[in-house]
DNA sequence: AGCGTTCCGATACACATGCATCGGAACGAG
DNA sequence: CTCGTTCCGATGCATGTGTATCGGAACGCT
């Protein structure tokens, strides 16, 4: 067999690089051309990579969901009080805000991707996808609170975790439109975190 | 004197061609020869209205950041029970939602330029001061409804402004992105702005 | 070592876009 | 009507973009 190349590693550095220029420049910045030269590649090497631009964009959207949702994932499981649901539900929401250091590339990468993802119906199911699966976790965080007597009764997990995915949402396009600072976008998600707290 | 033309109205005419571009096909479909067929207008015509492309965009975003803002004024305005304060405050974020009907054009205008906002210093300092407005707007509202007895006296008028704020921005991503109604998002905003009561 | 297959880098190409230019039309003043 | 200014439509141009093509390099197998 001729030459082989781990095509899997080399499509997810390719979309590191797009996610990147994306974060700096927009969805127009990341020119076949540019992404080939931010990552350290030829043109021809994406090209075999992708079918065509609107494959590797769809490949690099899902490359930076994965990555959101591993955060929140990750921010769980290193919750000082894994036993606190409200920690976990702040910890979860500040990583789907992503508006810290270098995560806030990523928060512009969402922003625009969630931008196309508006016309473009592809795109869009993915992003959809992407919240489904938020929405499954926080919905079993709420749940999972109201059982351990922690969250008031009268709320409605699922409800509720679409509420508080919207405003986080909200709240991250403040951070980036710099009307909002990290730290005060933080305190608005735990002032409605607290808020569902049984008294 | 010569030919003389209406320059501010053709600007604002050219700029809702724009919007509707943008509405449709997103920020990269307002090319100079599309938005001057969608105007009726020759490119040379465009041109003359507007020194660059740059200029005419940021044009067309204070003219539907115009049409937003107006509409919320328009709906406190006609509110069934001017004196009610939720009912107010009900309006004017669901105004600020705008996806009902051929609003929902808007709301994508809103997103493009808002995505766009967060890589252009430029048009973010736009898009600050139209949420300066609604701001200053909710916080009024919310604190006549304390003065009144209405809102409870805990909430902070200014915080809770820019939490709704957050709120009906999310919910509009979630709208566009199909994954809920106008209705349901309406259900969203209503819930909150109850919340708000005093009991 | 030799070979066949896979990969890649460069180039070619068609096309779209923003902007500049320019000749003439439109229109008000005299 | 005549003139002079303003406007506009068409065209040209430089540039950047996605994709197709192709010759050769890289590499595993025999």
């Amino acid at each position: 067999m001729p030459k082989q190349v781990d095509h899997d590693s080399r499509r997810r550095h390719i979309a590191q690089a797009v996610c990147e220029l994306i974060g700096r420049r927009g969805l127009e910045g990341a020119t076949l051309r540019e992404v080939a030269a931010q990552a350290g590649v030829s043109m021809g090497a994406v090209q075999r990579c992708f079918r065509a631009k609107d494959e590797m964009l769809v490949f690099a959207q899902e490359h930076v969901n994965r990555r959101i949702t591993e955060r929140a994932r990750a921010r769980i499981a290193e919750s000082p009080q894994p036993g606190s649901v409200t920690t976990m539900l702040e910890q979860t929401l500040v990583a789907m805000l992503a508006v810290d250091g270098e995560d806030l590339l990523d928060a512009r990468v969402w922003m625009a991707f969630t931008a196309q993802a508006t016309l473009d119906p592809a795109l869009a199911e993915v992003q959809r996808g992407h919240y489904a699966g938020l929405t499954e976790l926080l919905t079993v965080l709420l749940r999972t609170g109201q059982e351990s007597g922690q969250i008031r009764a009268e709320v409605e997990p699922e409800t509720e975790a679409e509420a508080l995915i919207a405003l986080a949402d909200g709240l991250t396009v403040q951070v980036l439109l710099g009307r909002h600072s990290p730290e005060s976008a933080r305190a608005a998600i735990r002032r409605r975190t607290t808020a569902l707290l049984r008294t």
